[in-house]
Formats: C-alpha cells, structure tokens, sequence
DNA sequence: GTTTTATGAATGAACG
DNA sequence: CGTTCATTCATAAAAC
C-alpha cells in the first residue's frame, strides 16, 4: 500500500481517545500512530506472524514509547495482518474481472484457478443446463481456492530469506468446470 | 460537529489508482453503476448477507458485464450494506419503543451485543511488568491456536505493560537508534 | 467553491 | 485460523 502524502485528519469526536492515565476510562479501540505501524508493518515483513507471549510483551514495551498500547493490541494485530493477508487471495482478491477477454495481465504462475471472463454477455442470464446442487468437486475448489492472483502483495515478496511463508504449499486441482448456471437460478439456490 | 482535536497521521492511502488497466478514465474507488447496484441490492433483499467466497467471485463475474469491478467491490459492499442496514435499525430502536436508554432489548436476530464482553477488567494493573523468562505453560499456551483465545487475551490485558515504559520520551519522533537496532536483534535472534 | 451526505475501504476487536 | 461485527477513515457525489 502506497504509503502517500500526509493528511491532517481531523478526528471528530474526542470522545474515544480516552484521557490515559486517569480513572477507568471506557476505552474505545486502539488507534495505533504511524511509528507504531511501521513498527510492526517491519516485524511483519521480516517474517514475523505469531509472536510468542514474550515476543508480544516485548513489541508492546516497544511500541509504548510512540503512543499508548497493549499487549493485546500487538496480539490482535498479527492475527488480523495475518489473517487478512490471506483473505485477499481469497474472497478479497483484487483480480478483476474485466469482462475484456484478451488480457491476460492476471496470473502469471501457476494454473489459475480463475473462471475464465465471460464473454461480453448481451443479457444477464445465460440459460443453465447444470442444476445443483454443486458438486463436491466444486465445493472442494471453493474452499481451497489458493488464490494465486498479481501483486499487490507487495509485502511478501521481498520478505526474503527468512520467511517461508507457504500458506498454500500444494497446489490443488482446479477444475475450471466453468458451469454456466443461471445467475439467478443460483442466487434462489443461494438464499435462504 | 468536529473537532475534539486535531492529529496528523500520515494515511497509507494514496489515490491507487485502479491499475486494472480498466477505462483509465475513472480512478480511485469503485463506482457502482446502477445496474450493479440493483443487482446486489436484489440479492441483498432475496436474503443474501455474507456471500461465501465462491459466491463472491460468480457475482463479481456477472457484474463485469455491467462495468469493472473487484471481488473485494462485492465483499465490501456486502458488508457495509448489512452493516448500516443493522446501524440504522439498531438506532432506530433504541428510541423505538421502550424508552430506556439502557436496555439491552434490541431484538436478539441471532448474535449480538459483543461489545459487552470485555468483562469489568478494567483495572490498573500499573506495575507488574512481568520480565521473561517466561513458563513453558505459558509459551505452550501462547502458541496453541484459538482453544484458549480468550483467556490468553485476558491474559495479557491483564499484563498491561506499557505504562510502566512510557518513561522514555513521549516527545521523541524518532527512537533511538541503538535501542531500534536491539529490538531487531533481538527478534531476529527469537525468530530466525 | 464549500459543506454535507452517502458509501467504498480499511481495520481493531472478537467469535466459533 | 477463518470469519464476522463494529467503528472509523476517506472520498465521490449530492446538496447548498
């Protein structure tokens, strides 16, 4: 993520920063600095996911000097900088889907998974010959789906030597079984 | 309404322009065309709330045809739409009936009311900064996955460690180097 | 052109 | 760990 220019941002309601060091305050959540999420951006990068109690203790004690925190506030950030990290190749992905079909700028490595674009479709329904219930093997890809999608990892790439990270290891089978279902005959299947 | 205060952060957020090599006309954040909307509306008013990763990816792809769009454009746009659909009823039946102001009434759909969770933890554990080394029970504790969450969490709440390290300049912009150099070391030496 | 609103995007916190 | 919720930040569009 571009880190751009720097913006005065007014925040709205003081409400939230609490006052510190005073009565108990009822909090609202932790709005790390700058400083503090460079910090930490780093210890990412640099490989690091799960921090240990100790390892936790010791980015808090850290990060303490740039601006309030807890060590449940450094917990909490890895596993979302972790988790989320992963979630864009999924759901997230940014792959678009240009219904221009002669691009091939996504995906580079490996067997995508992708559906192939639709071709420039006059109307939105394209008659289904496949009924549901999905099958497995569908369900299987849905939820394996590594995605392997461009770059806007930008982080992991160049982590380097340390990390190994290899979320997804083995690379799965990807029926393309571009099942041209109905779009609506699936959003029924799909509600509830 | 505004300012409690004013603070300068520097945001991440460039304008990243949509790279997708879409139009090239329009950058920044999606643009919902109509017909996307009423798309996504419809399937939000047939029940959808939290389309499932798959499901994510077939309504980006049927979107396409009415313009570029991201995977990530549906997620978000799911998640903001059941959320301010909730935000607003929520708001509306606070005054709605049942006047008080305190109640926690509001219409138990399936889960709710997280926020109340944090248990009256509230105290100031000043001191107690607890040096390393620390148990094995505890490390092994620490790096079980998601069984015992919480009471670690609680855990470290409970451990608040920076107060007692906000000694050290509050002032300063930048840390010192030699003590940035040693945090490195020393994760390096935990991790690596 | 400025202010307000609507909403896309992001993320801290927490649940299962 | 994946997922979900609440709250916040940012900004295009609308209102003024």
């Amino acid at each position: 993520m571009s880190v751009g220019g720097f913006s005065i941002k007014a925040k709205g309601l003081g409400n939230y920063n609490n006052g510190g060091g005073g009565t108990g305050t009822k909090c609202g959540r932790w709005n790390p600095t700058v400083e503090q999420v460079k910090l930490l951006t780093d210890l990412f990068k640099a490989g690091l996911r799960t921090p240990s109690t100790d390892q936790i203790q010791k980015i808090s004690m850290e990060l303490s000097s740039y601006g309030k925190i807890e060590s449940k506030n450094v917990f909490y950030w890895f596993q979302n900088h972790k988790a989320r990290e992963r979630q864009k190749r999924r759901k997230i992905s940014t792959v678009d889907f240009d219904h221009r079909q002669d691009t091939n700028l996504s995906i580079p490595q490996r067997h995508n998974i992708r559906h192939h674009q639709q071709p420039p479709k006059e109307e939105k329904v394209i008659e289904t010959l496949q009924l549901f219930p999905l099958s497995n093997v569908e369900r299987a890809r849905a939820n394996l789906t590594a995605a392997s999608h461009n770059e806007y990892i930008r982080e992991q790439v160049n982590t380097t030597v340390f990390s190994t990270y290899s979320s997804c290891g083995a690379e799965m089978e990807h029926p393309p079984l571009d099942l041209r279902l109905s779009f609506y005959e699936w959003v029924s299947y799909q509600r509830f």
